[in-house]
RNA sequence: GGGGAUAUAGCUCAGUUGGGAGAGCGCUGCGUUCGCAACGCAGAGGUCGGGGGUUCGAGUCCCCCUAUCUCCA
């Protein structure tokens, strides 16, 4: 049976019972404890808990999940194992308190042994060791005696939610594939690791909530929720010895033999775990793009790099040394694009990304391995002594180029091996447990998990906002320092929540509002609210006076925060729109952040949008502006607004109703000129954002570009900022506003002269030069004749047929620059000089030494003599041999400092 | 959320105890040669990520911010 036919048969023997189809849910979690969807329930957990209703109490799916990170990673599995996988499909029924166990298990045995064609008497069920009931039906569906049902512990068989909440036990069908222990031949039991037994699905029937005590309740109203992984529902119905060899696989190992030239069969161990990683990990990466996540350094960004990362290392293990995932992802798109079209729409987005992170990723690797070299051989050369002494490279070491440079464990043992070394692997691990332990500290800090808690019986917020900036709530719950507590008083941070709230909880990118809580005993600002299992959190502080928990208050949003941003919201839809009209329809939403005070927008754009194209994006808006279109909002079924094209983001969450933003003219026939699906607040009409600039452009990443514009009054705000740097530019140059531009060119031509001719008008060097060559003949009368006078460095003419010119002098120079220019030229002239120059500059007295190179080597020392001259001025100074500085305090005490320095001419050596 | 690292010319990167901002590649011009990264000479190109501070003097030391990389959660 087909793979497409395995996930059809499912479907449809469900759906012929009574079972809503659900399409899959992106594999991104709107749950903040998961990062990813991680088993089929998932998206159904809140009708599971009462918090959401549907139009249907049974449904069925195949859900697209992943398992990459907390406490369900199968990421190290992937490879080794031959039925982990990271991203997998898990097909799905679910019970919302409609048919409970005696309808599950039938269902599920007459799939299996009807529908899937299975022999009977290969299929063992096991229950929770408990649960007479299913060992019942079990004991009637198979024709066994109850005591031949498999009863396991709750380790295998009680399944639960987290520490408290719905749980239940659950019943598991396994499959005998071999009818004896792979290991040893024997008779081994169902629960033997021999990879004999596999488990073909698990039935949990949803019956307790636990309390924090552990104490169970049964549930009014209790459910089934079941799970059956459909690569190794694939594997059986194919009779194959793993996941990897059905049709789901197959297609990708075609394609990684033909890059690699290793064919799946004749591979060695080693290369067949590289190929199924390989396999796997290109799927998952595909569908993560697919559902919107791009690489990034922390949370589901960074599960993806990293799985990218580990595919593209089992790469080179095979041999290969340039980028080739995005290869086996374009085959991923075409064999599954069309059961999951998302695919097929990021197509471009999925292989560009993978294969500029990939090239990333080999950089890495790259300047790892030069750096691993740099350590292992510093000198280049192996001594005589190293040779025969252990080669051991420090777990210290070897966990910074981990820690760092992301330089994996794997890869610096197998680079050492060649030369003989090892790793000190406990010393490795042992940073890695302080580096946990770290983490983990900094995690007991959060309070989340606590206000979780407690935020858990509660009802989901009603939200009032859309139509109303105040209200009056009852606070039902007040959080500090870590728990519930009963009141609050002035200067405390608190958390709550409200009964009903006019505030706007953070989501959709637009930031949560903003405002006031005004109680009978005292106030609390709220700065924040962001939402929890679907409890809306305020947080803020409490401002005067003390406030009661279950006490009446006043809220009251700021109305001037929230109107701005509503303009804002309303501008990026509309920008939104104009850029897809002025780049073309790919360019789609990728992110944004809807704030009071500005905008930002990140969409799906190779390059740098033109000057042109930014232009004509603005115009575009605030064409709209002023036509003052009404905005509108619809709640229809999720499929109606899909139907009609609206617009709509991956990580939002959506339920079976969807809000719809629609913005254009009043006549109801006419297109609007935006539709998207959206919970935020919004104008009523365009002219409401009163004004749009876009103020910047950047890059976020390969293939996304971020626009961030401002409206309404901070528009006016901006623009006035640019005016007003432009009515002081032509105020100060007194040039109108359109000779600005030549202006100022012109001036900086002129300023890049400026050195040159600040040096120009510093005397002429001929004659300081001059002045010292007669300074030099006059002293040489003084001395006697022919004497070289060492060490004073006024050496004469005839004993070494240059003079040596002590230049010291005091100029008027305006800046460091110039002095230093004067006196590089002074030197360049005198063949043999020590020139010392001072100035002053910002009321600081500074000098400057310069020594031609034939001082230098007759031993004189510019640092030194910049040392003693800074501290003759009061400060410090020092320098190169051949150039050095000194400065001061005082510009008084300039001229002192240049008569020292004559003098220390005549006597350093 | 916590730790580590990086940010210097268009690109890849040097820059020692604080003391004149550099190399290679690329680019422009001239010359030689036109053979697979040809050679010689000359030249342009830098707010040393941003902002504070210490200092006579900061690419270099300290603090803050931003961006990127990386590990942990």
């Amino acid at each position: 049976m087909k793979s497409a036919e395995v996930r059809q048969t499912f479907l449809d023997f469900f759906e012929q019972r009574g079972h809503t189809v659900v399409p899959s849910s992106p594999v991104i979690s709107n749950d903040p404890t998961l990062l990813f969807v991680n088993a089929g329930m998932v998206p159904f957990k809140d009708v599971f808990l009462g918090k959401e209703q549907r139009s249907y109490t049974r449904a069925t799916s195949a859900q697209k999940c992943m398992r990459v990170s907390g406490k369900h990673n199968d990421l190290e599995e992937v490879g080794p194992s031959p039925q982990h996988h990271t991203f997998f499909e898990m097909l799905g029924n679910f019970s919302f308190g409609d048919y409970f166990k005696e309808e599950a298990l039938p269902f599920y045995w007459e799939l299996l042994t009807k529908e899937y064609d299975l022999p009977a008497d290969r299929l063992h069920p096991t229950v929770y060791e408990e649960d007479d009931e299913s060992a019942q039906i079990w004991s009637k569906l198979t024709g066994r005696p109850p005591d031949k049902i498999v009863r396991l512990g709750a380790d295998e068989n009680f399944w639960s939610m987290g520490e408290t909440g719905p749980c239940g036990p659950n019943s598991e069908v396994i499959f005998d594939r071999t009818g004896k222990c792979l290991r040893d031949g024997s008779a081994c039991f169902l629960t033997c690791d021999c990879n004999r037994w596999w488990e073909l699905g698990n039935n949990v029937f949803i019956q307790y909530d636990r309390a924090a005590d552990g104490t169970l309740t049964p549930l009014p109203k209790a459910g089934v929720d079941t799970g059956m992984g459909f690569e190794r529902m694939c594997a059986v119905l194919q009779d194959v010895p793993s996941n990897y060899e059905t049709d789901v696989f197959t297609p990708l190992f075609e394609e990684i033999t033909s890059i690699t030239n290793v064919g799946y069969e004749e591979a060695s161990d080693e290369q067949k775990i590289a190929m199924r990683v390989l396999a796997d990990h290109a799927r998952a990466l595909s569908f993560l793009i697919a559902d919107g996540i791009m690489p990034s350094n922390e949370g589901r960004g960074y599960v993806l790099r990293r799985v990218l990362r580990r595919a593209s290392y089992h790469g080179r293990l095979l041999g290969l040394e340039e980028p080739f995932l995005s290869k086996i992802c374009s085959v991923v798109i075409d064999e599954m694009g069309s059961v999951y079209p998302e695919l097929r729409e990021a197509h471009d987005l999925i292989t560009t990304l993978v294969a500029d992170e990939e090239e990333r990723f080999l950089a890495t690797l790259e300047s790892g391995l030069n750096r691993l070299n740099q350590i292992i051989q510093p000198s280049g050369i192996a001594s005589e002594e190293a040779f025969g002494e252990a080669k051991v490279l420090s777990g210290e070491d070897a966990f910074r180029l981990y820690d760092t440079f992301g330089f994996p464990l794997d890869l610096t043992r197998k680079a050492l091996e060649d030369k003989g070394w090892t790793v000190d692997e406990a010393g490795f691990d042992s940073a890695l447990d302080e580096q946990r332990r770290r983490g983990r500290e900094a995690r007991a800090k959060e309070q989340d998990e606590a206000l979780m808690a407690a935020v858990r019986d509660l009802e989901a917020t009603s939200f009032i906002g859309y139509e109303s900036l105040t209200s009056e709530a009852n606070i039902s719950l007040l959080f500090a320092g870590g728990s519930a507590v009963d009141g609050v008083a002035e200067g405390d941070e608190v958390e709550l929540v409200l009964s009903t709230t006019p505030f706007y909880t953070e989501g959709g990118g637009q930031v949560g509002d903003c405002g006031r809580l005004v109680g009978p005993e005292g106030e609390i600002e709220i700065d924040a609210v962001r939402t929890l299992g679907g409890v809306s959190i305020h947080s803020g502080r409490v401002t005067s006076g003390s406030v009661a928990s279950g006490a009446s208050v006043s809220a009251q949003v700021d109305e001037d925060a929230r109107r701005a941003t509503m303009r804002n919201h309303t501008a990026t839809h509309l920008m939104h729109r104009a850029l897809r009209v002025v780049l073309g329809d790919q360019a789609k939403q990728a992110g944004s952040l809807v704030a009071p005070d500005r905008l930002r927008f990140d969409f799906l754009h190779g390059k740098p949008l033109t000057d042109d194209e930014l232009r004509e994006t603005e115009r575009l808006v605030r064409e709209q502006i002023v036509l003052n279109l009404p905005v509108q909002t619809n709640v229809m079924p999720l499929q109606d607004a899909l139907d009609m094209n609206a617009d709509a983001m991956f990580d939002e969450k959506y339920g079976e109703e969807a809000r719809v933003v629609s913005v254009g003219p009043a006549e109801s026939n006419a297109e609007p000129f935006s539709r998207e699906l959206c919970g935020g607040t919004h104008c009523h009409a365009t002219g409401e954002i009163g004004a749009f600039f876009i103020v910047e452009q950047h890059s976020v990443g390969a293939g996304v570009r971020r626009v961030e514009a401002v409206t309404g009054l901070n528009a006016f705000r901006w623009a006035d900022e640019q005016r007003r740097v432009v009515d002081q530019l032509t105020h100060e140059y007194n040039v109108p506003v359109a000779e600005l531009p030549a202006r100022l060119q012109a001036l900086q031509e002129r300023a890049k002269e400026a050195p040159r001719q600040a040096a120009a008008d510093l005397p002429d060097p001929d004659e300081v030069i001059a002045r010292a060559r007669a300074q030099l003949s006059a002293a040489a009368k003084v001395e006697p004749k022919g004497q070289v006078i060492k060490p004073g460095g006024i050496q004469s003419e005839e004993a070494f047929g240059v003079p040596t010119l002590h230049i010291v002098d005091r100029v008027d120079a305006g800046d460091p620059d110039v002095l230093r220019a004067f006196g590089d030229q002074l030197r360049n002239r005198a063949k043999s000089a020590a020139v010392i120059l001072g100035a002053v500059f910002d009321g600081k007295p500074s000098i400057i030494i310069m020594l031609t190179p034939d001082q230098v080597e007759a031993g004189y020392h510019a640092g030194k003599l910049a040392k003693a001259l800074g501290k003759e001025m009061g400060a410090g100074g020092g320098g190169r041999p051949d150039v050095a500085t000194a400065g001061g305090r005082e510009p008084e005490s300039l001229d002192a400092a240049l008569a020292k320095a004559k003098d220390l001419l005549l006597q350093q050596v």
